[in-house]
DNA sequence: TTCATTTTGTCATTCTTTGACAAATTTACT
DNA sequence: AGTAAATTTGTCAAAGAATGACAAAATGAA
């Protein structure tokens, strides 16, 4: 999915009818900050990925990998990440699973 | 590089012959935190990132990368980042990069 | 054992994030 | 235009996470 976890929420918002207080009832969340989180303010809390989930029908993994990948894109984007950061990141990634072990 | 943030403080501070008290007293942290930070157990402070460039005379730019992409690493290894994963998190990157234009 | 060095424990302080509610703005409808 | 619903923005206190600081314990080398 090519957008950011704001706009998946409030695409999947809109396309079910829910105005922002009454998903952000179902979620139980401040509709001010579910605005927010929409637009890319504030980040969607992991706790409530759950409670999404439930709302939306949707598989909780793959929910959580939506999640997982936006916050590491925003990550990448802000840091200004290049192909060659990236590759060095993933390697030292790798290196870090070697450790563990 | 293929080693951690932390591990390549601690190389560049031994083959150097600094203590931790040395080496920290150059940088004006705490020594005990500078030995946190070597063992991966805090992260050394960005704003540090010069100092250590100068105590060390190393480029800038290039300790500054190895910073950023440590940081990135370290973030893939603890989402548990799959290729597949990864690969998403680029497209969403590069989303963002092209919605800002 | 003794001294230097490193690691670990703990806690107050600082910084960042989140929750909450008010106020302002935008949108859609008549 | 008016107005009611919906959304966005402003603000700030509370919660939570990161950092600084110093003591104490552990490790290591002579």
């Amino acid at each position: 999915m090519k957008e950011t976890f704001g706009e998946y929420i409030k695409m999947l918002r809109t396309t079910n009818g829910y105005t922002l207080t009454q998903l952000a009832g179902l979620l139980d969340i401040d509709f001010a900050n579910l605005s927010r989180i929409e637009n890319g303010i504030r980040d969607f809390d992991k706790k409530k990925l759950s409670r999404l989930a439930e709302v939306f029908n949707l598989s909780i993994e793959a929910l959580q990998d939506e999640y997982a990948s936006d916050q590491l894109a925003k990550h990448m984007y802000e840091i200004g990440c290049s192909k060659e950061l990236l590759k060095v990141a993933e390697e030292k990634a790798e290196y870090r699973r070697a450790l563990k072990k």
